[in-house]
DNA sequence: GGCTCGGTTTGACTTTTGTCGAGAGCCGTG
DNA sequence: CACGGCTCTCGACAAAAGTCAAACCGAGCC
């Protein structure tokens, strides 16, 4: 890919204007253009991730809250959203963080597994343009035939464009309707080998889903909510990459499990960094089960929802 | 370290800005401070490194110039600063360009080993702050006793303050009088554990010298333009982390190598990436010399130098 | 050639940001 | 407790950056 001359052009005034510190004016006489011009190259420059505006997330770490809870949960690492303090939009809040530390940890050469649903679209449309060329993102679930505004290869792709780096989709429905196709379908070379390529991830983005009617899958169709009461009976704790769990974060077993076509529970356990981002607080249940299943060793979440888990954990070590 | 109530605001104001794109007058509402206070907050947080501003260097390494200096000499990358096209002060345009290309090849939890000498100050100097915790920045070689404005532990320090990260100072004269000394000196345990340790570098960060009057080694009083001269003869060809080297890159064979306190050329070799930065022209041979003893993996020079090396590799092969 | 269409570029204007000196609060000290 | 010295904060002004409609430019098409 050869530098077009426009692009050759924003690379120099983002160079002048952020590596040397000059002011606008001064790259504009230096590069022959108006100043006007070299505000829109700045902004396309940030826009495309040729310069990198990133600040540090310690804030959210160093809280002492979020220090006990990684001793509790024995996580690597916890970010907390303060909330009620200075937030503008509470739903957003947590996405801006969780987008900053996601581009924290990602490293050149990654390759980063992304799963699906509201929170990681909203991550995905708050997170800002970076320029990791080596950087692949890979899809951890099928899709859903619904036309829901965010499927899983949106995610996937929508971080990819941002980052600047290789998106690698997989044209899987997430749920077929007999375990026999299922199965069949997982064979195929095209699917075996994604799947099989998951656990070789250096990072996995997920959030974790309620097993009501509200569910994510329930509104997607792929579970009516009907057959999600009687998984909740059944033990249904959670929902992780399009999977239901149970309370101890193990893959239930039921017929809804084997008609999946996503990453296995033990693939994203292989990889290193499993970032968790949890919004509602609703989802408590589900994040614990999911903690329990060892599916999470970095976590994204709001004060209050910190302060359950603590209190949580408290309780546990008690009894 | 606890964070001071200061730090914490300007942490908070940082992440406003930056992160959720608050205007200033917004921020310090959020703040309940002045949008002047905010102002300097923000300042603050670019100092410290709090949040980090960073350039793509791709505008350098993908002129077809550096591809062809990278191919004609096996270095894995290689950067040119354009020269009399758009340059401010000639002198330093290098050394940014070369601060930039180092923080790019910085990683977290990295070891990094640094030289001294004019270029290395100067790069120190230029160097934007960053927040890199669990970095250590080791010095490469002994300390001069003269007051020179840019001691090698200086230098060391001076990069190790820019990126938050800790200094390792070693606190040996760079050459003795005489060899048993020196030996001798380099048994002692504090010496010789951080000597050991410098081949688990991750990166190293050095100029070149050149063996003239001019050398900084003579400016210095660690040799005397006599003696320079005689080693010169002798076949002396640069200067390396204090060490003089012959045209074949090896340290040259004559008792001030043998007096001199500093990281040995082969465990310098033994770091992955090598970074060398060159910014007068008049180091040809003593690049070359580096370059022969392979001392350097990446490459920062002057485009005129840059076409130098060139023809000269060019006319290598064709003889 | 004359025309439209998509895009870049520009000057003029508005908004946002940087800065500086004055003043307020806060020690430790005589 | 009054005094300098210190840091932190603010208001007001100056400087810089963002924005937008209008002009421009080249390519493709009648």
């Amino acid at each position: 890919m050869t530098i077009r001359p426009a692009e050759q052009l924003i690379h120099k005034a983002a160079w002048l204007y952020y590596a040397h510190g000059l002011r606008q004016d001064q790259v504009a006489s230096q590069l022959n253009i108006s100043r006007a011009s070299v505000a829109m190259y700045l902004r396309k420059a940030r826009e495309t991730g040729i310069v990198n505006i990133s600040t540090s997330t310690q804030l959210f770490t160093d809280d002492v809250l979020a220090r006990q809870l990684e001793d509790a949960l024995k996580l690597d690492a916890v970010w907390i959203a303060p909330e009620n303090d200075y937030v503008l939009d509470p739903s957003t809040d947590i996405a801006v963080l969780a987008a900053s530390v996601f581009l924290e940890l990602v490293k050149k050469g990654d390759r980063i597994g992304v799963a699906w649903g509201r929170t990681v679209y909203t991550i995905a449309d708050v997170m800002s343009y970076a320029d990791l060329q080596d950087v692949t993102v890979v899809q951890l679930c099928g899709n859903l035939g619904a036309p829901y505004s965010y499927r899983p290869d949106q995610c996937t792709m929508e971080i990819a464009r941002r980052l600047n780096a290789k998106g690698l989709n997989f044209y899987a429905p997430l749920v077929l309707t007999t375990e026999l196709l299922a199965h069949g379908l997982r064979a195929e070379p095209v699917i075996r080998e994604q799947l099989a390529d998951i656990a070789n991830c250096d990072l996995a983005l997920y959030s974790v889903g309620t097993v009501d009617a509200d569910s994510h899958v329930v509104k997607c169709g792929a579970l009516s909510p009907g057959e999600m009461a009687l998984l909740r009976v059944a033990g249904a704790a959670g929902v992780v990459a399009g999977q239901i769990i149970d309370a101890t974060g193990k893959a239930l077993d039921c017929s809804y499990n084997r008609r999946v076509i996503s990453a296995s529970l033990s693939s994203l356990r292989q990889i290193d960094k499993r970032l968790m981002v949890v919004q509602e607080d609703s989802k408590f249940e589900p994040l614990l089960a999911a903690l329990a299943g060892g599916l999470c060793t970095h976590l994204v979440v709001g004060a209050s929802m910190a302060r359950r888990l603590l209190d949580h954990a408290g309780a546990q070590k008690a009894s």
